[in-house]
DNA sequence: GTAATTGCAAATACTTTGCCACGTA
DNA sequence: TACGTGGCAAAGTATTTGCAATTAC
C-alpha cells in the first residue's frame, strides 16, 4: 500500500505537481478507502479535515483529473440526468467528454451474466446496472 | 411512437398519478429526445417552457422516479464522486440504493469486449467505460 | 526568487421546499 | 368537494472563484 501511494504521489510530481501534505493526505486517504469518494466525505476526512480547506481538496481533484489521475464518475455535468425506463428495454449510453453528446448504444449489453451472478452471491435485492461509455467524438478530436 | 407515450401515461395513472398537462408534455419530451435528460433541459424545452414551472418538473420527476417511471442516472448522492485512477486496474461497483455503501467488484468486467466494438465503429478516441450495479444489500433489505 | 498552491470568504449553480391557488377525479 | 398538482419565490446545499499570503522547487 505505502508503495502505491509513493508511486501515485510520483505520478503527479511527474505531471508536474509539487508535493504538499494536502496532495499526500489527498492520495493516501483515496487510495486507503478504495472506493468512490466525495468532494465533503474527502474534506472532513481524519487526516485531510485540520490539514486543508474544502477549497484546497476541491482544487487539488481538479488538477489530478486534469492529469488523469482521478477521474470524476458520473455523466460529467453539473446537474442530475433523467431518464424514462419503458419496461422490457434497456439502454447503455455513448458519452462525448468534448461536447456532452449523449446517445444510446444500440448493442445487445454483455452485462446481463453478470448481473446475475452478483445477484446470486451478494444478495442484493432489485438489481439493475448502469452501463456508460465515454470517450471523445470524431467530430471534438 | 404516440403508443408509447400513451402507455407510459397509462402506467403513471395506474401509479395514481393524475393526467395533467405537465406531466403529457414531460413523457412526452423524455421519450422523443430518447436520452437521459437534465432538469434544466427539460424545463427549458419548447413543450415544457412555457407549460410549467421548473419546480413544476421537479416534483413530476420526482414522484415519477418513486414510481420507477424514471430514474435518476448516477451515484445517488447530489454530490459528484472521484475515484483514484491506478494504471491496469480497473473497477466495476455495487451501490446499495437504501444505505449508500460502495463496493468494488473484483470480477472480470465483461465490457471490453463492447468497448473495443465502440472504438471501431463509432470512431470515439481515448474510451473508457463505467459500470454500475445498484440494488438494495442484504442488511437494508 | 518565482510560480504554484493555499485559506478564507464570497459568488454561482443546481436542487428543494413553503404556501396558497388551481384543476382533476 | 377533496386532494393531488401547479406557480412563484425563497431557502438549502454543493460547487466554484478572487485575492492575498504562503510554500515548494
Amino acid at each position: 500500500m505505502k508503495a502505491l501511494i509513493q508511486d501515485t504521489i510520483e505520478r503527479c510530481r511527474a505531471a508536474g505537481l509539487r508535493r504538499t501534505k494536502a496532495l499526500e493526505e489527498l492520495i493516501r486517504t483515496l487510495l486507503e478507502n478504495g472506493r468512490p469518494m466525495t468532494l465533503a466525505e474527502l474534506a472532513t476526512s481524519e487526516h485531510l479535515a485540520d490539514q486543508c480547506d474544502k477549497a484546497t481538496v476541491f482544487r487539488l481533484l481538479q488538477r489530478l483529473a486534469e492529469h488523469g489521475i482521478i477521474r470524476r464518475l458520473g455523466l460529467h455535468e453539473r446537474a442530475a440526468y433523467f431518464t424514462l425506463l419503458v419496461p422490457g428495454k434497456h439502454s447503455d449510453y455513448l458519452i462525448c467528454t468534448g461536447c456532452g453528446t449523449i446517445e444510446s448504444i444500440k448493442a445487445p449489453c454483455p452485462v446481463h451474466a453478470l448481473e446475475d451472478e452478483i445477484r446470486e452471491k451478494t444478495g442484493y435485492r432489485n438489481l439493475y446496472h448502469e452501463l456508460e461509455f465515454f470517450g471523445v467524438c470524431p467530430k471534438c478530436a
